[in-house]
RNA sequence: GCUCCCUUCGUCUAUCGGUUAGGACGCCAGAUUUUCAAUCUGGAAAGACGGGUUCGAUUCCCGUAGGGAGUGCCA
């Protein structure tokens, strides 16, 4: 069966780029009718909060977004120290005593001599008698997995085939001195106990792809099929995380984009399907294909979701929006022809309340100098109370006829007179609604 | 510096050596026999550069330039 998994670390709020990430494993395991896990990383507890964590789900749960099991890392770590005895049974693990400081020096002495700043494997050489004397004199030290020096391939869902040379990398820390366990061994331990079938997540995980490979077969786990999809940036082609404050998901929330428009963008973008609107999770799902995706890094442009979001506002039925339809003051009775009058002329909820207003208060009219005798010749045509659904028709008609203005000389200026503005609904089954214009007051 | 990945319309991409280089979003125009919006139709718009290989390169190879990522006792 299918297995994927969501591994985000509460550290933070959710945003673009992770969602991508969820929704590739969500959406690869939906398709193959298999399960999702969501997995909170928080084996750091100085960043690790229970805020977060309770913000990652309800961004999740906005978007639709469900998962089959849960799990957390800070829960498993008697799992962790028996991995890690493993490991040194296996001879494939080694406590090195270099501290952070001798470290730096070591990677910035060989990188002026142009060589790959790889860690030297200095502790490897250590007799038994001065590591006891490095014990006693600086506490336990940090313990690397020895890997084996060749290339390490797999053939990746996105990549194609791919290989790094082992050597070009630092025998990775897995227990840091102080005894914390790193993401390094957690995720493994996790990937082969959770039975996960599919690992997806960003290519700036490839290297430790190439690690975590090596220490999942010592651990005897199942290697599972791993897809590095590209990084989001910017328009500009700038690292995102530089403008990640705008684009945690709860900030596009607050922002007023619908859910659909940010799934229906995320999961497409980057990929050779069109970007479309869909309406629901598993209209994504049918046709989802990691293969589809391309390895460049693809521009994000948060300014992308705003049409999207007001298609998919405008397909929404009443009952969908009459909780914003009552908090905008709509008078139940006029809830649906207000919205069939507004609904395409929105890029957020939050205009509904604008146009009530307008409807409910009337709006001061705006006659351009050149029109003030044509508005006040209309003025005297204007159809009596109450408005119907012929009243622009007839009102219009009259004024045609009254000043011989027709197409958007006779249109616009009556639209701005009663409505002040450019822009609006559809005249003729706007103009019903408008319970008094400030038109007709003056 | 070293390692990995990448480079086709503004953007996301299709093309598995021979195409009028296709689609989508955006943009522009027209239509909707009455405005803006919405909708529909149409249009403009692309193979980073330099070498090869080949009868023929966007496609294969090498190089250059550019972009992204990694190079943590973070995840």
């Amino acid at each position: 069966m299918t297995v994927t998994r969501f591994a985000p670390s509460p550290t933070g709020f959710l945003h673009v780029g992770n969602l991508r990430t969820a929704l590739f494993n969500y959406l690869i395991a939906r398709k193959a009718g298999g399960r999702f896990v969501l997995r909170l990383d928080d084996t750091d507890p100085e960043r690790s909060q229970e805020r977060y964590a309770d913000a990652i789900r309800e961004d999740l749960e906005w978007l639709g977004i469900t998962w089959d099991r849960e799990e957390r890392q800070s829960t498993r770590l008697d799992r962790y120290h028996a991995a890690a005895d493993d490991l040194r049974a296996k001879g494939r693990f080694y406590e090195a005593f270099e501290t952070p400081t001798e470290l730096d020096l070591k990677r910035k002495k060989q990188l002026n001599m142009g060589r790959p700043p790889v860690y030297d494997r200095a502790a490897l050489d250590l007799s038994d008698d001065a590591r006891d004397a490095l014990r006693a004199e600086r506490g336990p030290g940090a313990w690397r997995f020895k890997l084996e020096h060749a290339r390490i391939a797999w053939t990746d869902g996105i990549l194609g085939d791919i290989s790094i040379d082992a050597a070009s990398v630092s025998d990775p820390v897995l227990i840091r001195a102080d005894g914390q366990f790193l993401y390094t061994l957690a995720s493994v331990c996790d990937d082969i106990d959770f039975g996960i079938t599919h690992v997806v997540r960003g290519s700036d995980h490839v290297t430790n792809t190439a690690t975590q490979i090596q220490i999942m077969s010592a651990l005897d786990g199942k290697t599972p099929a791993f897809a590095h999809h590209s990084l989001l940036t910017g328009p500009q082609g700038e690292a995102l995380s530089k403008r990640l404050g705008t684009l945690a998901l709860r900030d596009i929330r607050s922002a007023g984009i619908e859910p659909e428009a940010v799934l229906s963008l995320l999961a497409r973008l980057g990929s050779s399907d069109p970007v479309e609107l869909r309406h629901s999770l598993d209209d994504l799902v049918a046709g989802f294909d990691l293969g589809k995706f391309g390895s460049a890094p693809t521009k994000f442009d948060v300014e992308d979701l705003r049409p999207l979001s007001a298609r998919a506002l405008a397909a929404l039925s009443v009952p969908a929006v009459a909780s914003d339809l009552a908090a905008a003051g709509v008078p139940d009775h006029l809830a649906s022809d207000f919205w069939t009058a507004v609904r395409d002329n929105l890029s957020t909820r939050a205009d509904l309340a604008d146009w009530w207003a307008l409807c409910r208060d009337g709006a001061a009219p705006v006659v351009a100098p050149e029109d003030v005798e044509f508005v006040a010749k209309a003025r005297a045509h204007l159809p009596p109370r109450p408005w119907d659904a012929s009243a622009w028709s007839s009102w219009t008609a009259a004024v045609k006829e009254a000043t011989g203005r027709k197409g958007r000389g006779l249109f616009m200026p009556l639209r701005l007179a009663l409505t002040g503005r450019q822009r609006g609904p559809d005249m003729a089954t706007f103009m019903p609604l408008l319970q008094r214009t400030g038109f007709e007051d003056s």
